[in-house]
DNA sequence: TTGAATTAGTCGCAGCACGCGACTAAATCA
DNA sequence: TGATTTAGTCGCGTGCTGCGACTAATTCAA
């Protein structure tokens, strides 16, 4: 079908497989991603943190201390997602690239420094073409899964209030929920306990601090499902 | 962590990834996998079909190819769906994998011939390891989206009875569903349509055949979904 | 000190989706 | 012609979901 656009070889020694990183973070009611700059020659400013894939380690491993060199510190999360090897450009020059997905919390993000920053994922800069693909492919599959493991948890402290834990589901699905319902729905879930705790935030009613300890139930628990 | 088992070199020249390829079809009640005679020298009588990428062709368009190559004819579905890289064995040696899901109605598959063999997945014979974790991987990342495509349909000719689809679901959920409230989820899908044409199948009412037809009806159409 | 504003958290109704048993319909077989 | 088998439908009870309206606890300003 289509061939390889950038530097176009034909039977050119093999490159090794790329390792891309997609760093999600909650952000002022945004989802924002870490991109870092690219080299000055590249085509575009900046990119998906990447690394070539090395023989003797795991593609975990890899995306592990990708995402532990890029951030500083390892996140909750980092979980292979897609391969991408459809012929679209890639700044390694790489046949096959494998995504990764990594989550942390507001205030772990906020402490990342050096080269890289936080974009907004519905307001990005252009990006090598794979890596775009790959990013889109990564937030799909994030949303499909939303219901099916405790994924929200992740972009939280260990302790939140469920104000906090809704605003991460609104922004994951895009729409706003009921505040009703939504409690209903985790309650039936048994994904969360509250603590003794609570947090007076500027106005308004202090909120009870919760903590997430699934409680495994009988065999088939339910995840927090909405109505379509 | 888990350092190769199989032929370990620590700097030797890379291995392309390969393309592995989970070829599915019902079968008598059963859901089977295809699964192809291995070298005589390998550890393992029998394999999921593979092949090494080449560096000038996509993925997609590798796992299209070996699927043809192995059924004879094209699949009605081919899909990545996740790669896999963890240190296990496979037989190409690489330290890569790419696994694949093909979908093919039961007389298509009654239909293959040569090296190539079906067995029942609940009921396999031994599998190189990687093999395995991607067989299992790609069985989970169906279930798990049955209610989030029409994937169901890809086991079915083009034409079928509601009994047919019905068994489909049955077997991919690995459970019995009851007739009235399938019919009620399937018709609020808006899936399907009736053909003018009724089969008569040996005893019994003959069941009218029905053709999948997507309404695309307003945004938020519904999957066929079933209460946990 | 008191009342408006703000945020947290709960209650209960109306409607609909789901599980399920019981029914009708149309064919084959003895 | 009636028993059996498979197809397809109906309607009831239960429980899940959306949602408005309520109570609760705090800050702020007059």
């Amino acid at each position: 079908m289509s061939a390889r656009t950038a530097s176009a070889r034909s039977s050119a020694p093999r490159v090794a497989p790329s390792i891309d990183i997609v760093i999600l973070a909650p952000s002022e009611r945004k989802l924002v991603v870490l991109l870092v700059r690219g080299p000055a020659k590249s085509r575009e400013r900046w990119q998906l943190p990447w690394r070539s894939l090395t023989p003797d380690e795991t593609i975990d491993g890899e995306a592990a201390k990708l995402a532990r060199k890029t951030l500083g510190i390892a996140p909750a999360l980092v979980e292979q997602v897609a391969a991408c090897g459809d012929g679209r450009r890639h700044p390694s020059g790489a046949e096959l690239s494998v995504a990764f997905l990594a989550l942390i919390d507001a205030e772990t993000g906020a402490g990342v420094e050096g080269d890289a920053s936080w974009f907004a994922v519905g307001d990005l800069p252009p990006l090598p073409p794979r890596q775009r693909g790959m990013l889109e492919g990564v937030l799909t599959s994030l949303r499909a899964r939303l219901d099916q493991g405790p994924i929200a948890f992740h972009f939280l402290p260990p302790t939140f209030t469920l104000t906090q834990l809704q605003e991460i589901y609104e922004l994951l699905l895009g729409r706003r929920l009921h505040k009703a319902s939504f409690r209903r729905s985790l309650h039936a879930a048994w994904l969360v306990e509250p603590t003794d705790e609570w947090r007076s935030e500027g106005r308004g009613r202090p909120a009870q601090l919760f903590r997430y300890a699934p409680k495994k139930r009988r065999e088939g628990r339910r995840g927090v499902r909405f109505g379509s």
